[in-house]
RNA sequence: GGGUCGGUGCCCGAGUGGCCAAAGGGAACGGGCUGUAAACCCGUCGGUUCACACCUACGGAGGUUCGAAUCCUCCCCGGCCCA
């Protein structure tokens, strides 16, 4: 299958210039392409998710995928998507974005071999053009009326408070990559969500203007949730991050986790690389047991994967049994399990065990008063090592200690907290 | 500046001398149900205590009273009306 339609077939894409021109191109030999990312935070999060994907699809196909980090553009700011005013990053902050990102850049494609990528920041380029030479080079060449009719610029320009001439300027950059890349890097396609369409053709124009050459462009539809709101959030409200400091691989696995039943076959599609018929199989056999969540744990597994590097897949996998299957056995887990846990639960160390499990829910925040400590026992609230306690004088002792040294203490069904003794 | 109404536990809000740790609702928490969901049902919801009891608490400080969230005085803060 072809990349056009496996991406088709995947309800990757939104939108494209020439569709037949461009599937006769992409026959015809490997095509570079780029996806920009702009360092707008220290992190890339899922919204920069299809993207990265996208690029490395074109790669695994032969393609020649550039990825291009936006420290130039990063400091006017995308007014796409948008309904306010961005604030300006100084350079210190941009800097520190852009040396978040760029492993992250890095990371998912191949730099190396016959078809290697590339990873290029736009200052390079950018920061030494003159004001003059780019109103006379690139603005020339495009219509005010042609830009205000965006609806990017639309909606801000008739609603809100208005858009300034900084961010109103953003998609001259863009079409300025865009025309550089075409002319340097012999690029010919520039990929992005469906919010950048505007911004893309802008510079597809530009080429056909300044150059004479056709470039293409496709969209892919952004990754939305089912009430239309966009995905990037866990329930909770978190951002998903991609960086391991700002969102560990556990929490990051227990977002996908979460999804909608209804979500699972997209998100298959959409994020993971396995087969069409793979994940006709899997959605198949999802179907029929959807209590086992069997979709949302591969989706999980298969991104962390991705994301995070496989054994950080498994050791997501291995903490997420620990902590939420009641039938877990807390006596026989590993202790490397166990230090993966430690990370993403609180903890206290304790120099002994002499206090009373009354004292130790207190002291770790679990319960805020003995009063309070004494009522969750008798609720039936807490749990010592996975096992209900029923007695509020118990005392842990030794023989509590899973590898001589945690005890793992629960309230309710999610709030947990490591007890580190020595 | 004058008048007036008000300030109650995480939030809203009842309570106008003892039966008030303070109704009711919401939030939160625990249990049940369940697919690490929603809804629903049950329970808990100031602190010490096994408990009797005691302590702390109704804007702040004093006072009256055997006894005050409730009455009085002064102060602070907010709403509204008049200057």
């Amino acid at each position: 299958m072809d990349i056009l339609s496996d991406l088709e077939a995947r309800g990757l894409i939104h939108d494209t210039t020439d569709r037949d021109a461009l599937a006769t191109r992409l026959s015809s030999g490997p095509i570079v392409l780029y996806c920009g990312f702009d360092p707008t935070a220290d992190s890339l999060h899922v919204g920069n998710l299809i993207g990265l994907l996208t690029l490395r699809r074109f790669q695994l196909a032969g393609h020649l995928p550039i990825s291009l980090a936006g420290g130039a553009t990063g400091m006017v700011g995308d007014p796409s998507g948008r309904d306010a005013e961005r604030n300006l990053l100084d350079d210190e902050g941009l800097a520190k974005n852009l040396e978040g990102i760029l492993p992250q850049l890095r990371m998912f494609l191949n730099f190396d071999g016959e078809s290697a990528a590339k990873l290029l920041d736009n200052r390079a380029w950018t920061v030494g053009v003159g004001v003059l030479d780019f109103l006379r080079d690139i603005g020339k060449h495009v219509t005010v009326n042609q830009m205000v009719a965006k609806d990017s610029v639309k909606s801000r320009m008739s609603e809100g408070d208005g858009i300034s001439y900084t961010e109103f300027s953003y998609m001259l950059l863009q079409g300025y990559d865009y025309l550089w890349l075409a002319e340097n890097e012999n690029c010919e396609l520039q990929v992005g969500g469906s919010d950048q369409w505007g911004n893309i053709v802008l510079g597809v124009d530009l080429i056909r203007r300044k150059l004479g050459q056709s470039a293409h462009a496709l969209t892919w539809p952004l990754l939305t949730k089912p009430d239309g709101t966009k995905y990037g959030k866990t329930a909770g409200g978190e951002t998903i991050w991609l960086s391991p400091d700002k969102m560990s691989p556990y929490r990051f696995y227990q977002a996908w986790i979460g999804v909608d039943d209804s979500e699972v076959r997209k998100l298959l599609l959409q994020l993971t690389f396995l087969s069409l018929p793979e994940i006709d199989d899997l959605v198949a056999e999802h179907e029929k047991n959807p209590q086992n969540r069997l979709g949302q744990r591969t989706l999980a597994r298969e991104l962390t994967a991705v994301v995070h590097g496989e054994q950080a897949a498994t050791s997501a996998v291995e903490a997420s049994e620990l902590l939420f299957e009641p039938s877990a056995d807390m006596t026989s887990v590993s202790a490397s399990a166990l230090e993966f846990v430690s990370g993403e639960v609180p903890s206290t160390s304790m120099q002994k065990l002499t206090t009373g499990i009354v004292d130790i829910l207190v002291e770790t925040g679990l319960c805020q008063s003995r009063k309070d400590a004494k009522r969750a026992i008798a609720e039936g609230g807490i749990y010592l090592n996975g096992t209900r306690v029923t007695e509020s004088d118990l005392t842990p002792t030794a023989d509590h200690l899973l590898h001589d040294k945690y005890i793992l203490l629960r309230r309710g069904k999610k709030l947990w907290h490591l007890l580190v003794v020595g």
